[in-house]
DNA sequence: GATACCAGTATCCAACAGGATACCGGGTAA
DNA sequence: TTACCCGGTATCCTGTTGGATACTGGTATC
């Protein structure tokens, strides 16, 4: 039952469609930005957007409800006035974690390989 | 030193471009493809070019370009008559098989919560 | 009454990924 | 010499993502 190779290749092809979803559920440029935001609490739309800086309330309007449907965050409209909405995170978003910090690790690999390894110009998303 | 919270607030704001690097590296319609069709052993340019069905080839020589930049692949010219190619993944492409796996899993989870919690209309990367 | 804040929506637009199609130069086989 | 395989390139086109800007309707504040 157990082999050497980390990853088969029957199973990745199989399994190419769950990636893709993983991947899609956090690729763009705002997933991951809005999800640090919320990490430390609630925060309301206008907060959000003042803390995910230069995001336009389309974009962070659209990525809300987008994170929604996938049960990563609630929505709470507080019967204030005026009426006051929360956005925060659930438990369920908890189980990105691991995924969240094997990217992490593998990106910090990758960074010190290229960067050690030669100078190719491969652009990065920041300064090494 | 030791934190309840699997990520934390600070380290994942400080590793945002990291994350972003391993995500552009993965996403995207043809990377994973490519590197399950080179799983098996080296292949040559028309050769990938039928296994990784309707990839066209200005977007096959795009991708493997980029992975030879990302040292996951290698390209070797042989000096048969004719010249021929071949591509072929690197140790280092190894690297990424712990990723793939979580992002794998994950996907695989989610696919299960959506289908199970309730009914959400998200359109999945193929048939439950 | 004027102004400002909130939680968004509407409209228009630019950039980029990816696709369709055609083509190229070198070689080889009929 | 015609026709085809190989490893790509060149050109043009579309669809999606994200951005700029303005606006709305409701409430409070001055």
């Amino acid at each position: 039952m157990t082999k050497q190779k980390p990853v088969e290749h029957s199973e990745c092809k199989q399994s190419l469609a769950a990636i893709k979803d993983a991947l899609e559920t956090l690729s763009g440029k705002w997933k991951l930005p809005i999800i640090v935001a919320l990490k430390d609490g609630p925060k309301r739309f206008k907060e959000l957007q003042r803390t995910v800086e230069t995001i336009t309330p389309k974009i962070l309007s659209k990525e809300l409800k987008d994170m929604e449907l996938n049960e990563f965050v609630t929505r709470q409209v507080y019967d204030t006035s005026p009426v006051s909405v929360e956005y925060e995170l659930t438990k369920y978003s908890d189980s990105l974690d691991k995924v969240i910090r094997e990217l992490r690790e593998w990106g910090m690999l990758h960074r010190k390989h290229l960067a050690e390894s030669c100078r190719k110009k491969k652009k990065l998303a920041g300064p090494v």
